[in-house]
DNA sequence: TATCTTTGCGCAAACGATTGAGCTAACCAA
DNA sequence: TTGGTTAGCTCAATCGTTTGCGCAAAGATA
């Protein structure tokens, strides 16, 4: 069936598209459209299959119901599960959205902004990829924008994220009360907030259990391939730690591979705790005590201030932490006094 | 910056906005602009940061450069494997992705594809999630369709999947030739083309090797709680399986769970084996021989077809099965003499 | 009969781009 | 002087909607 229009229903009908615009548009009463001509016309619209186009009703109202979504890796599950999230509340709102996919690259994110801009998006939902905000600064003047998952200080920029400080003093605190003195936190890229708030948290709670001297931060990658050197060099170094706390799970994947290699078993030799959740951390040997992000929620919330912003133009608040869950499996054990 | 338009260019040089259209379109030297002219047109659009306005475009040349994909479950790391690829795909060529969820209902499918043909996408992607092609073939007439991952039979809608027949028998194969000869294949829903070509090859090939009267097929859903009942059931009853074929990751995990609370190794007690990767897999304990999918193959060969018939009006072939790869890792064992 | 009110709807511009069909001025040839 | 060519543009329609303004006819009021 070829698609009709307004002034195809209009030569149908003998009405003029103004009154069947307004008849679709529920706008009958207001104008003192008649009964009559409303089921002529509705009844020509079923007819027809009469579809309105979205494109030309974009143009005219200046808007086009659509936001854009830009993560930088769509594979990683961490961020297919935001875009699912972001997807379905979007959907609620009558929203679709348009997902992007930066790669982790300041220049693929600005050419990403070009085309929501140009497709006239009605609002942008990101999680940044460049570690200066100048681009999205501006961007703000000119269209609504969260941000998610990431974020800048000393920057207005509305955000919604987990409340990395906190899953890390939780994190922290559970394994120095399970007795462990000795921890070395494998921390992703270091201009991270995402990371710099982690270590911040794990570094204050070792502080304030007096144990700051003997942590160990390093690595600087969010990858399996980090989790695995890190862990081999401490391992090698032989410098006494008794816990290791993995900033993600794809650095936990290298920290188990380096642990199996020199025959160490988990709790038993080193306890483990890791940031991130996934169904699969369930049916590890043995399964992995974890940090878990409010996924979900931090995607309805941005959707919802991102909404706001657009049809209100009201911003709630400027940056929203939301509180991640502890998974307590069996990762991490008791540190026992025989063990150095 | 408030957005300007061909119009504001207009008034800051004093040419047409037709002009300004031809230069931007390249059509200069067709039209006989001037350099100098065009010199002009060029510094006022980077002066007023002039940015097409893409709507206006659409609707002008009756074309999106958008496509849509649908996909039964975006959380699920497979679709989000295809949509990711998709994306990346399509980027490409210059379209954009509209990524809707139709929750493996065709109701909700009906929905987004309404949605999508008002918004007026050049073309569709979709892994079908009604069990019936009625929707999709009418569709077919008015836009540009390609299936993925799933497909129908006796119907001419273009696809691409992983041959899920050949899969099937190479793992099939592989488990008869370590001994087995009780194998247990616990399958999806029924009527999904992709468990019943499974199921064909697994069937097939236990025929081939005469051992058709002991195949156990059993099953309806891919899901962990079904691989977790099914596997406690064939324990309980103690019909003496010796290997294990998952039709699904999903299903692994439940089968591997019920293998626990038995207290049964694998592969020492039960050998494994199961579709669809996951980097995980190799983190289990043992890790999971496999069949992996081509997933970015799929996905690739999906856009190209799509773009092909949306720029050309060409379907170069009615379906495209890509071959699966088997991942050997050490699930499966040979079936010592002693066991039943 | 004249004026006002109400009912029921249509005209035409606008959104921002593209495009077929002209149009003017300059130049050249005869 | 006339006619033709060419360079270098512009006009106005079009895509499919929405909307401010307006308008005719019928009925009500005086």
């Amino acid at each position: 069936m070829k698609k009709s229009t307004l002034s195809d229903i209009s030569k149908s009908t003998g009405f003029s598209v103004t009154t069947i615009s307004r008849v679709l548009n529920g706008k009958a009463e207001q104008f003192r459209i008649s009964r009559e001509s409303q089921n002529k016309i509705l009844e020509a619209v079923r007819v027809l299959n009469y579809r309105p186009n979205f494109v030309a009703q974009s143009l005219r109202n200046m808007s086009t119901r659509t936001i854009g979504l830009l993560v930088p890796c769509i594979d990683n599950p961490f961020f297919a599960n935001i875009a699912s999230a972001v997807i379905g509340e979007a959907h609620k709102y009558d929203y679709t959205v348009m997902v992007l996919d930066t790669h982790e690259s300041a220049k693929d994110e600005n050419e990403a902004i070009e085309t929501l801009l140009s497709r006239n998006v009605d609002g942008i939902i990101t999680v940044p990829s460049s570690d200066n905000p100048s681009t999205l600064t501006a961007l703000d003047r000119e269209k609504p924008i969260i941000l998610i998952d990431r974020y800048f200080e000393n920057c207005h920029l509305p955000y919604v994220a987990t409340d990395n400080y906190q899953g890390a003093l939780d994190a922290t605190e559970l394994l120095i009360k399970a007795g462990h003195k000795n921890i070395m936190c494998i921390q992703g890229p270091p201009q991270s907030i995402t990371s710099q708030r982690r270590v911040q948290g794990y570094r204050d709670t070792l502080a304030k259990a007096g144990l700051s001297d003997r942590a160990i931060v390093c690595g600087n990658e969010f990858s399996t391939q980090n989790g695995y050197v890190e862990t081999k060099l401490a391992l090698t170094r032989k410098d006494g730690i008794s816990a290791i706390f993995a900033l993600s799970n794809t650095i936990l994947l290298g920290v188990i591979k380096a642990l199996r290699e020199h025959g160490l078993t988990i709790p038993a030799d080193m306890s483990v705790i890791s940031f991130d959740d996934n169904i699969y951390l369930d049916f590890l040997n043995p399964p992995v005590t974890r940090i878990s992000q409010p996924i979900e929620s931090i995607s309805i919330v941005a959707v919802k201030m991102l909404i706001d912003r657009i049809q209100r133009g009201i911003t709630q608040s400027e940056g929203l932490l939301l509180q991640p869950d502890i998974l307590l499996r069996e990762s991490v054990a008791p540190l026992l006094s025989n063990k150095p």
